[in-house]
DNA sequence: GTTAGCACTCTGTCGTTACGAGTGCTAAAT
DNA sequence: ATTTAGCACTCGTAACGACAGAGTGCTAAC
């Protein structure tokens, strides 16, 4: 168990290092108005703190860095229950006041904002496709051998892709079609749109439509294109101003890894509700080993719709991004509420 | 007017100073098999060179390097004519063979061929959206108040944008407004779009619905905002590879400008047909000023469709490059016309 | 006109030194 | 039994000079 004094020693050196970035000395430390203790009392603490696991120093003549350890302990014991600041209230406000057409730009504009103020990089995933359902179909012919299928969800989200129908296949057999599609799928969940097309709808198709067979393979290859969710980003290339990533292979490796949004999507994703908070090799990716990814969730309906994460160095400004991860999981649910009804 | 012998010798120091990027030095040259003249001539003819303007030395005591005017004059007058490597040809036909559900595909894998072939960034412009017509317009109802506008083009691209309607309005009049849109302005040309909503289909809208003023803006609206064209990239971060962008403050501008797609279409755009080479300070922008832009255009039914651009370093693979993106601005012209018909 | 030879210039690297920040230990002070 | 002052020791870094290597430019010979 630590003492009353190694917890307050060990707040202040992971404040002073995630502020300043630098190993942390003992005088340093000693040098804080509210510290009495001379900088050896603080060395024998530090050296015990090393002991235990929280600290480590870069070398044997340096100040001492947190360790993952460290930051854990801080994360779930030290943080000082933050309010946000009124400046980063009114910054928000002033940017968030505009009525949104889409909840696509709720999304982005938030993600643009939380990325801003912390020069961090955020990520937020959409409302769950998975989650949503068919409102409507619509197939819409472009020329002969070439039709749009567009698709609606009750969330007011609209896929569309390009079918091409290999043979000649009649208006009226389209229209028909789509009828039979909109009348039997409307209201089933996106991700067992597919399972439902082959299983119960097929047979109701054969009976009506001749071309019967050009017809589902072309629908199934559609379906099966979109059933990924999609990825904002805000702020991509504020890493490039943390000290920890002046390399250029760890720039590379980690700008990569965004191009890719199903692995992005993968690591982020996590419906708890509440914060989650990954420090370093806690993420399952190699890449990320130096990073922290703070997420929290939003709501639509009362039911989970989609995360929001912050990716920053493991030295992060956790009490500051905390409140305003908090501020924005609530603010996201209140707005697409609002807009909702 | 430069001597034979001169232009032989530029040749050689440009191709050297592509491949390694490093000054080429006198004894470096006169080593060449195809070089018969000691290093003592060539570095008169070196000097003379360098003060015509089209070589220069990093300082005294090292080898030269192109000026941007020797580049220039490399690409003008020294190219060597070169054909597509089998290599190539091969990498590009296999992975070019999918038959692709819509052009967007067929770009964007166009877009990551190039770019894995050279090591370099594209940027495709997607076929112009200024340029298609509408096709059909759908307004789809989500719910009380917003319902789901739907734009097809006639090459098959779907805009979509929520609609909020403020106040109650009959679906019956929703659908009125549907059917008169649609006689009005199929055909019309996206940018014209806008304009021929206002001065003329306004005053018809007007006769037959009630609530006249809050549907018009609503539409409006939307339509202002899909006046732009999409940009495809391949190889983002396919710059770093290159030792000239090992300072990461340069890495993070010219990032950044990749997010703002507007920028990056005014600044590749070329209608032009042929190929456009546009070499460091050639290019507007100031970050570009140590970068070459090679720019060439695509067609769709004999008109100009789209534009695909690389971005290298001034140091560029320019007769690899220029084979590909030849290869590559008639490949998708062939392609698209054979998807259309 | 071409080339060999040579002095000169500049860069990059290596080893040395000096310095500063910080530690860990010991012994004295509280 | 704590706390602290003092001091030797360890590293990392910046500064400096020496030196090698690459390359040039000029001169004089071919």
């Amino acid at each position: 168990m630590l003492t009353e004094r190694q917890l307050y020693i060990l707040k202040a050196i992971v404040d002073d290092y995630i502020t300043n970035a630098e190993p942390v000395g003992s005088r340093t430390i000693a040098k804080r108005e509210d510290m009495h203790f001379s900088p050896a009392t603080i060395r024998n603490e530090m050296s015990d703190l090393e002991e235990l696991g929280f600290l480590e120093k870069p070398h044997s003549s340096a100040g001492r860095i947190p360790s993952q350890k460290g930051y854990r302990y801080y994360v779930d014991h030290l943080l000082p229950p933050a309010e946000l600041s009124n400046s980063d209230v009114h910054d928000i406000r002033s940017q968030m006041t505009a009525r949104f057409h889409e909840s696509e730009q709720l999304i982005q504009q938030s993600a643009k904002i939380l990325s801003q103020l912390t020069s961090y990089t955020s990520i937020v995933l959409g409302p769950e496709v998975f989650e949503s359902k068919l409102s409507q179909l619509q197939l819409i012919p472009v020329s002969g051998d070439q039709a749009v299928l567009i698709i609606v969800t009750d969330a007011g989200h609209v896929e569309n892709q390009t079918v091409h129908f290999p043979d000649e296949i009649s208006s009226s057999d389209v229209e028909k079609v789509v009828n039979i599609l909109n009348e039997r799928l409307r209201g089933v969940p996106m991700f067992q749109l597919q399972h439902k097309l082959s299983r119960e709808v097929s047979d109701v198709l054969k009976q009506h439509v001749t071309k019967y067979e050009t017809m589902m393979t072309a629908l199934k290859d559609v379906l099966a294109d979109h059933q990924q969710e999609k990825v904002y980003y805000g702020g991509k290339t504020n890493m490039l101003n943390q000290p920890e990533f002046h390399d250029v292979e760890r720039v590379r490796s980690l700008l990569n890894i965004f191009e890719e949004d199903a692995l992005v999507s993968k690591l982020i994703r996590s419906e708890d509700q509440g914060l989650t908070i990954k420090i370093g090799s806690e993420n399952e990716f190699k890449p990320f080993d130096e990073l922290t990814i703070v997420t929290a969730t939003y709501m639509l309906d009362g039911k989970y719709a989609g995360t929001i994460g912050l990716l920053g160095p493991v030295r992060m400004e956790y009490p500051r991004v905390i409140s305003l991860m908090d501020y924005f999981s609530k603010d996201m649910t209140r707005l697409l509420d609002r807009d909702r009804h």
